[in-house]
DNA sequence: ATAAAAAAAGACCAAATGGTCTAAATTGAA
DNA sequence: TTCAATTTAGACCATTTGGTCTTTTTTTAT
């Protein structure tokens, strides 16, 4: 059972997140949490230290969010080929209805924090690097059962998954259309044929 | 011949584009601006109305530098083939050598600007859509010349190379290693090959 | 039910924010 | 060279920022 105060931190997260996820770090302020958490300053600063705090927490939840999300799709599948159409599947219409408010926290907080918060850089980056080495785990062990082709190489093509799906992202929120990433979807759909023997 | 105020604001420009391109509209201040310049209050203000305002137009002209050293290279080549290779070339180790300090602008505005910014939203969206015009004209060019087979489809052709360049950006920068994206651009150069006849 | 401990409220703070306005300095046409 | 018009400096302003600290309220173990 959770105490008082590891239920307040764990809300104060959950609330915070989809605020840090669409607006980036430094346009979410305090009072934006004091508001949707509806908490007053004590109650958040006894809890967390700062606001970088907050982000960063909130960014690893996001993150959890996203690939527990994931998990739970790919576990469903048995084969490689299989296992990341899940992907696939997984993002399709993402740009309009992501697991998280604000879209996909990695691509987001690659930008937000590049330039401005070294420390939450260095988680998403080694975020992203657990991602790409699930595809490319997937991707190997298609080769190891000799159901993708031995000459594929899986970290190139877990890389090239990865860009287009937050390419296309990127396409897909700018410009208001859900169809960019799907299109590019369904583009690495038939793309992963060609690992098939 | 530019006036004074011409020409100051030029330089605002110029020097507020770098800064809005790493920190993002909310993360930069004014008094970022000023110290760039090294202007007071006046001087900036007199020149333009609001930091909106200078954030849309340092946009407009990171965009503009962009394409403009984009067309550059494009123009030398006549076939439609080399002028995709000369984009690809052109994004080679962009990650650490970009043309504006901060990266790709399309993409930074995307993320920073999607919940926070509207109006700015708006330019970097317009931005993005005559970029993958660009690109689809150039294969559709291809196409009529009878470079390219005739059953590929230009459209998302160009949305493909786009996103495989604008997120292998993002997991460049990211992870600090051009290899990401010079190893996708080595992809798209071989996967071109396949418009061929 | 009680009392000690934990958690939250909210007044308060210094610093920074974007922006205004008047006075001074600079520009450039005559 | 003059002098009106343009441009810039910088003092000033209200508001908001992230954060602290004391007081009050709520938990929680007994």
């Amino acid at each position: 059972m959770l105490s008082k105060a590891e239920q307040t931190k764990l809300f104060i997260i959950e609330r915070a997140a989809p605020i840090f996820n669409k607006k980036g770090f430094a346009a979410t302020s305090m009072s934006d949490i004091l508001e949707a958490t509806g908490l007053a300053k004590g109650g958040v600063y006894g809890n967390f230290d700062s606001k970088e705090q907050i982000a960063i927490l909130a960014f690893e939840y996001a993150y959890e969010r996203l690939i527990t999300a994931l998990a739970d799709k790919i576990k469903r599948e048995i084969s490689a080929n299989d296992k990341l159409v899940a992907i696939f599947n997984f993002y399709h219409n993402y740009s309009i209805y992501p697991i998280l408010e604000g879209g996909c926290p990695l691509l987001n907080t690659a930008i937000d924090a590049d330039f401005n918060f070294p420390a939450l850089k260095e988680k998403a980056a080694l975020a992203l690097k657990k991602m790409l080495g699930s595809l490319e785990f997937i991707i190997n062990k298609g080769i190891e059962t000799k159901e993708f082709r031995k000459k594929i190489n899986a970290k190139t093509e877990a890389n090239l998954i990865f860009s287009v799906i937050e390419g296309g992202m990127m396409m897909s929120r700018l410009n208001n259309e859900p169809k960019y990433l799907n299109d590019l979807l369904k583009y690495l759909k038939s793309h992963i044929k060609s690992y098939r023997k």
